[in-house]
RNA sequence: GGAGGGAUGGCCGAGUGGACGAAGGCGACGGUCUUGAAAACCGUUGUGGCCGAAAGGUCACCGGGGGUUCGAAUCCCUCUCCCUCCGCCA
């Protein structure tokens, strides 16, 4: 959320941003609300004001026939502020629900354009393998799977439809060492506190962390109570410190949670419907800041090494991506995607999106921080990243790591959390 | 699922229609005293909106939302959360 104060000040520099995000925000209409709202304001706050001061002489005022009186008279009094209350309550409700469809302003160092084309490869570590390299053609990974017997696809429509999946054997061995291998270099190495989270909230954490009223298409959640499956460990974090005031000296704060992520899809109804790119349910280790504003940026930087990191370690080549204010999420004001190379499938995946969304959730939490002792409240600034997202890094692991045999081996770094074992092998 | 009891400022806790933005205590901060510290004493100690260049003024907020009333922390309705007991359960 925006400061309604900063819109209306700077109402042409939020136009601006909508035109550079190539979307559109009932920005007049709030203009237009906010204005009614002050008027209205001023008017019973001043009846309120006279209110006040006759009802404290009423409480004094001993004589029976004059307390009647006055009484009456402000009888009407009452009644105009009641009547001027409901106007006011209408439009509050109606400016808040249209500030909530504000995205956030991209920072000025985004690359403008219009959609994903223009986003902006800003690096790239390690050489895309290609059927050379190997010296035969690498699979996709929804033919390796079955054929090591350790994706089932069958039985994951089999027991809840299309987009679902079974890992099995080595797969769900590989997934699990993977977390556990990613949570320990981030909390031992990273400084990030380990977090388990409920993977249901309530509606005001949805709106919280920015995925309502915006995104209610993609979000599961249950109808008879207020339960929202999180579609990423983003929301929970967001609003672990919602309707709190922390101290400067407790900042940065870092967090990393595995959670499942739960994603309708259905706007991208018939993409990528082959694998595991894109399911209704994965999971995901996500990191997430709190920070002072003036050290975010430095802080995403060091959140994108955090990530990259990961991919480096674990030998996959991958490339950053600074993504364009046309392509950009709706509450990040700055964004890098980090991809991974995923030879068989002959695509790059994005495996971590990383994000400052400066004061835009923290805004919708009511998230601040003192600097000092007695100083004002200010709100902090948040950034959250995956590191990283676990099919689509098990997708890569598997399509880079495959051999002419069809079996895959194990990257090295994750053997320990393997039993040791070095190669997964076809049964026989 | 059934039956009860609660939610007040950073914390504890008083307050059942006007004197209450809210007693008292604790904590924190500033000061006096002291070589220094402690103790004692004095003072300060919430958030947001609106008007204003500012000083300041004003409105709202006692879990959330509605209502009654000239006037609500206090009365009514409703929701959420917490606690106790019973039942059930991994």
């Amino acid at each position: 959320m925006l400061d309604l104060a900063f819109i209306r000040d700077h109402p042409d520099l939020v136009r601006e941003a909508l035109r550079k995000r190539n979307t559109d925000a009932p920005l007049d209409r709030i203009l237009e609300l906010d204005e009614r709202r002050r008027a209205l304001l001023k008017e019973v706050e001043a009846l309120k004001h006279q209110r006040n001061v006759a009802s404290k002489q009423i409480g004094r005022t001993k004589d029976p026939a004059e307390r009647e009186a006055r009484i009456a008279e402000m009888r009407a009094v009452s009644d105009r502020i009641a009547a001027l209350d409901d106007q006011v309550r209408e439009v509050e409700t109606e400016l808040k629900e249209a500030l909530l469809w504000v995205p956030n302003i991209p920072h000025e160092s985004v690359p403008v354009g219009p959609d994903e084309e223009a986003n902006v490869v800003v690096r790239q570590e390690g050489e895309p393998k290609t059927a050379d390299d190997f010296g035969f053609r690498p699979l996709p990974h929804w033919d390796l799977g079955p054929m090591l017997d350790i994706i089932d696809f069958e039985r994951g429509v089999k027991l809840a439809g299309s987009r679902f999946y079974v890992l099995k054997g080595m797969g769900a061995r590989l997934h699990r060492a993977l977390i556990q291998w990613m949570l320990d270099i981030h909390v031992t190495e990273n400084g990030y506190t380990e977090t388990y989270l409920p993977h249901m909230v309530r509606r005001e954490m949805m709106v919280g962390a920015a995925q309502l009223p915006k995104f209610e298409d993609n979000i599961y959640h249950d109808a008879e109570e207020d339960y929202w499956f999180i579609g990423t460990a983003e929301i929970p974090l967001t609003n672990l410190h919602r309707d709190e005031i922390l101290s400067a000296d407790q900042l940065p704060l870092y967090y990393v949670a595995h959670t499942p992520c739960f994603r309708r899809e259905k706007m991208s109804a018939g993409r990528d419907v082959r694998g595991i790119k894109r399911v209704h349910q994965f999971d995901k280790v996500e990191m997430y800041k709190f920070v002072l504003p003036e050290t975010s940026y430095e802080e995403l930087e060091s959140l994108v090494e955090n990530a990259v990191d990961l991919c480096r370690r674990l030998g996959l080549p991958y490339r950053v991506v600074e993504i364009c204010t046309g392509d950009l999420g709706f509450a990040s004001a700055k964004t890098y995607d980090i991809e991974a190379w995923a030879p068989g499938s002959g695509e790059w995946l994005e495996v971590s999106s990383c994000s400052n969304v400066e004061t835009f959730q923290a805004r919708r939490a009511n998230i601040r921080f003192r600097r000092e002792k007695g100083a004002k409240p200010e709100y902090v600034h948040t950034l959250n990243g995956s590191g990283l997202a676990l099919p689509r890094t098990l997708i890569a692991i598997l399509e880079t790591y495959q051999q002419a045999d069809g079996s895959v081996v194990v990257p090295e770094v994750l053997r320990p959390y393997m039993g040791g074992v070095e190669v997964i092998r076809p049964p026989v």
